[in-house]
DNA sequence: ATCCTACGTTCCACTGAGTGGGACGGATCC
DNA sequence: GGATCCGTCCCACTCAGTGGAACGTAGGAT
């Protein structure tokens, strides 16, 4: 419903958080023009605010433009709901991935989409196009499906009924082949992905559930790549890390998860 | 040399960067009033600025106060220094830790303190009183070391020179015996802490080196408890896997790390 | 029940921090 | 040579930001 477009820019803070925004994953270092372009801040704004971020330590500036600072790195992962889950849940990442040796991927939702928490891998992972702090939809994703089939009718319909993205030539489309996989997750507490993200990948995941039973604080998943992989003789390992997480957490905490799109 | 006191509050974005800065990583919410004394905003101020950080997605009012959302989590882990470094290690570190099964750290120098970029353990590690995004002074921690004997001679002398907080009664608080640790470190590549920082807790380091072979870019340790853990055992494996680590993040750079105190 | 203190919230008249069009010099390309 | 894109700097205008003050409430002590 929200047409959640940019930050105002008519405020300092907007120009800021307008600037720190540009920056995607993939994006090292940005130029001052670039930086112009994608905030469609004036030129002169965009200087000075990037230059009184770099004072202040949240960038760097650096031969070629400015890129995110270690400042901001700090600063990120002092998110205490993040860091906490992250950090609660590394042991059972571990475990999992001294199992599978594949990678494997913790996620939580933002909107209606799956922003990837941890991941963790080997030399010969899959070349999953997930990063740490990337996004993902919900509806392609072994993740994405297992936290909308636990996300309130609200999200789960506003995906449902809107435009379904078609990444690879697997990716699921059919409102109603999706709804049928999201019932079933409800059921068997396990969702896959075949190639529907990302050509040549397979994958398993789990969600990390309150101690309700129903709210998914999170995902967990085993990622692998066609061929040597079997996301089913995972399935098993994944759901009991996922649990063992979920009653962890679950475990000193009586608010809300926060977050909303 | 540097005052290093906070950001000028007499503009939005230094009480912007003052408030998000206020944030501990022990620190899960806080209250407004706390917010106020931590940065010495006039409390109207500090009401109307955090209320515009919550609308940029950067605090999450929850009640009793405000807290780091995950806004600011994915931020911070766009910043492509820290990333990059994270991904490039993350199969070295896991490696180590299946290895060793003790907890295994990746840090960089930020100023006179380590900053940590992972942290990675099993069920049952040794309580380190470190955290991702948290810091350590250089001279009681074995990544510490190793960071500062690579250092530059002005960091290096400042630390020498200025006080040495004595944090347990094994923290090296003698300069002349530091250099010497220091000076073996340079020549043998690896450095211990022993129960320095934290009672208990043993530690072995070796430098992530730059193609150069003097710039250190970041440091690897596995910490583990008194008893069970020797530290002299790992010095190897910690080696060769900074040294590998080295390699990768050397091939396709050629700019500065980046960072200065 | 009453006082007291500490908290979060709101109001609003004042003012200087922030603004951005424009001008400048340097690179690069054709 | 001219055209284009870049980063930087200037400076008179103005409205976003300011913060003292007043308010309602919650909790603890008496």
């Amino acid at each position: 419903m929200t047409g959640e477009l940019g930050p105002n820019l008519d405020t300092v803070l907007g120009k800021a958080v307008a600037i720190l925004r540009s920056f995607t994953p993939e994006d090292q270092v940005l130029p001052l023009a670039e930086l112009v372009r994608r905030t469609g801040l004036p030129k002169a704004s965009a200087h000075r605010v990037a230059a009184d971020l770099v004072g202040h330590q949240l960038l760097d500036k650096v031969p070629g433009g400015y890129r995110l600072s270690g400042g901001m790195f700090e600063l990120g992962m002092r998110a205490s709901a993040e860091r906490t889950l992250l950090e609660l849940a590394m042991p059972f990442l571990q475990d999992l991935y001294e199992r599978t040796h594949e990678t494997v991927h913790l996620g939580v939702t933002d909107g209606h989409a799956v922003v990837y928490v941890a991941k963790i891998g080997g030399h010969r992972q899959a070349p999953a196009p997930s990063r740490v702090g990337g996004r993902m939809p919900l509806h392609c994703t072994a993740i994405g499906k297992v936290l909308l089939a636990h996300a309130g009718p609200e999200v789960r319909k506003s995906v449902l009924t809107g435009p379904l993205e078609r990444r690879t030539p697997h990716t699921i489309v059919a409102p109603g082949l999706l709804r049928r996989q999201l019932d079933a997750v409800l059921e068997t507490g396990i969702a896959f992905e075949r190639e529907e993200s990302t050509p040549g990948l397979l994958c398993v995941a789990a969600p990390v559930l309150d101690f309700d039973g129903h709210t998914a604080l999170a995902g967990i998943s085993v990622t692998g790549p066609v061929g040597r992989y079997r996301p089913e003789s995972h399935a098993t390992a994944v759901r009991a890390a996922a649990q063992a997480l979920g009653s962890v957490v679950s475990r000193g905490r009586s608010g809300r998860p926060g977050r909303s799109g």
